[in-house]
DNA sequence: ATGTTC
């Protein structure tokens, strides 16, 4: 039995590189010996690591141990306090990593919604103000991910007898998993200078220009569906009733996740944080780090944009029709917003829609069960801010370990959706009750209308289509 | 989320 990073630990070891250089040397010289031996061969190392300096195979980890301790930054005793929303629906997880963020000493208040469930660092659901410091996994890994719909003048009855077209519309307009257009469409995006200027960029470019247009994976899809008008006094004004539309999710494809990765790693290593709060490492503003991250993530977010007007050209010129309105927000990304007495604060929302006074948003819930358009309250204690999606159950794994094609079948006949897709991770059963969700968040959001999924398109998954 | 696991 190999020894693990926590047995080494447990005699003494801190959290942190040791463990990695100790692991390697075990499995590359001593691999063959017993567990008790080979604990009792660092502990001496641990004990005084001057006098393995020059020894054939553990200097490395010596040398490691000699190193002065990380000038790791504390976190504050008690963290501030902060406001959620649907407590009650919301995982130890998230709540335990909400709470080390409020610890930050860069944080000025923070708010957690009804959808959370735990991420990296942050919480999915998890909004957090600092003051001057941009945490990149307190954007996320899909920078600029967002929603957009477009709501056409076509009555429901019209869906119904079109759905053969439709479905055809969609498998040959969009494109998901790691599927690219042939021909992608050019785009203004491609002129703007971040891709010229910022080196990590640059290198995305080609990328980029090759997944314009596409949706990805995971999450994500484009579907048409049934939008109801709720309330006669909209901004687009519509009349109360029933519209079809087209509704998309989806992000900044490899350009925000390279992005994301590359300024998380700067963050880091230039912020050392308790090993709790490590995933929190923020780059100050007025740092060239800092900056050039925040002029990436605003690319990436505009190129999230650009990819879901490409989705809605593409399907608009199939409908050969104008639309009536068009919604979009984004929910992973960080503003520059002020805070009640007009000072600046940096609001990170991870997975959560931007709800400032009359913002309109979209809060989807699941392949089978409605969205909602949404106007914000702009309720301070929420950050403006409310949940963007009923937000996960269950892991992943556990959907795909528990759910039955079967089940997920039976559940999309019910609701009249057909599915072109997806994954058993992604059924109805692995995510949260949306009106309980919405329920917990009367304060933040005002419901201007309903968006029932009609024809969902989601990333391939081969062994949900076999059963099916 | 991600040519998915530096």
């Amino acid at each position: 039995m190999n020894l693990t990073g926590n047995d080494l630990i447990a005699i003494g070891f801190k959290p942190g590189k040791a463990i990695g250089i100790a692991l390697d040397i075990l499995a590359k010289d001593y691999a063959t010996q017993e567990s008790e031996k080979q604990l009792s061969l660092f502990k001496p190392v641990l004990e005084n690591p001057s006098a393995f300096i020059t020894h054939d195979k553990l200097s490395a980890l010596a040398i490691e141990l000699l190193k002065p301790l990380d000038n790791t930054i504390a976190l504050a005793d008690s963290g501030k306090s902060y406001e959620i929303y649907g407590a009650d629906a919301i995982e130890q997880g998230a709540l335990n990593q909400m709470a080390t963020a409020m610890r930050l000493p860069v944080t000025v208040a923070g708010a957690l919604m009804p959808d959370a469930h735990q991420g990296y660092g942050l919480p999915i659901g998890g909004v957090l103000a600092t003051k001057n410091a941009v945490i990149p996994y307190g954007v996320g890994v899909d920078i600029g991910c967002r929603m957009c719909m477009t709501i056409y003048d076509i009555a429901p009855a019209t869906l119904e007898a079109k759905r053969e077209e439709l479905k055809k519309m969609l498998m040959q307009n969009t494109m998901f998993g790691t599927a690219t257009f042939k021909k992608p469409k050019d785009h203004p995006i491609f002129e703007r200078k971040e891709f010229s200027e910022l080196n990590i960029v640059r290198e995305l470019k080609d990328r980029a220009w090759q997944q314009i247009g596409s949706s990805g994976g995971g999450n994500h899809f484009v579907e048409f569906g049934i939008v109801e008008i709720l309330n006669p006094i909209n901004e687009f004004n519509l009349q109360v009733g029933q519209y079809v539309a087209l509704l998309s999710h989806s992000g900044s494809r490899g350009l925000g996740a390279n992005i994301a990765r590359h300024y998380t790693d700067i963050a880091m290593d230039v912020c050392k944080l308790p090993q709790e709060a490590k995933h929190l490492a923020w780059l100050d503003l007025d740092t060239e780090a800092g900056q050039e991250y925040w002029m990436a993530m605003n690319l990436a977010g505009d190129y999230a944009s650009a990819c879901h007007h490409q989705i809605h050209e593409r399907m608009a010129i199939g409908l050969r029709e104008t639309p009536l309105a068009m919604i979009e927000n984004h929910h992973n990304f960080a503003w520059k917003e002020k805070d009640i007495l007009g000072n600046e604060i940096i609001v990170h929302r991870k997975g959560a829609t931007p709800a400032g006074k009359d913002v309109l948003g979209i809060i989807p819930g699941s392949m089978a069960t409605p969205g909602f358009i949404v106007r914000g309250k702009g309720l301070a204690a929420s950050i403006n801010s409310a949940s963007h999606g009923a937000g996960r159950q269950m892991s992943r794994t556990k959907a795909k370990q528990t759910i039955l094609p079967g089940q997920v079948n039976k559940v999309l006949k019910e609701a009249g959706v057909e599915l072109i897709g997806s994954g058993l991770d992604e059924a109805p059963m692995a995510y949260k009750n949306i009106h309980q969700v919405m329920d917990s968040q009367k304060d933040l959001v005002e419901v201007l209308g309903s968006f029932m999924p009609k024809i969902v398109r989601m990333c391939g998954d081969e062994k949900f289509q076999e059963v099916d």
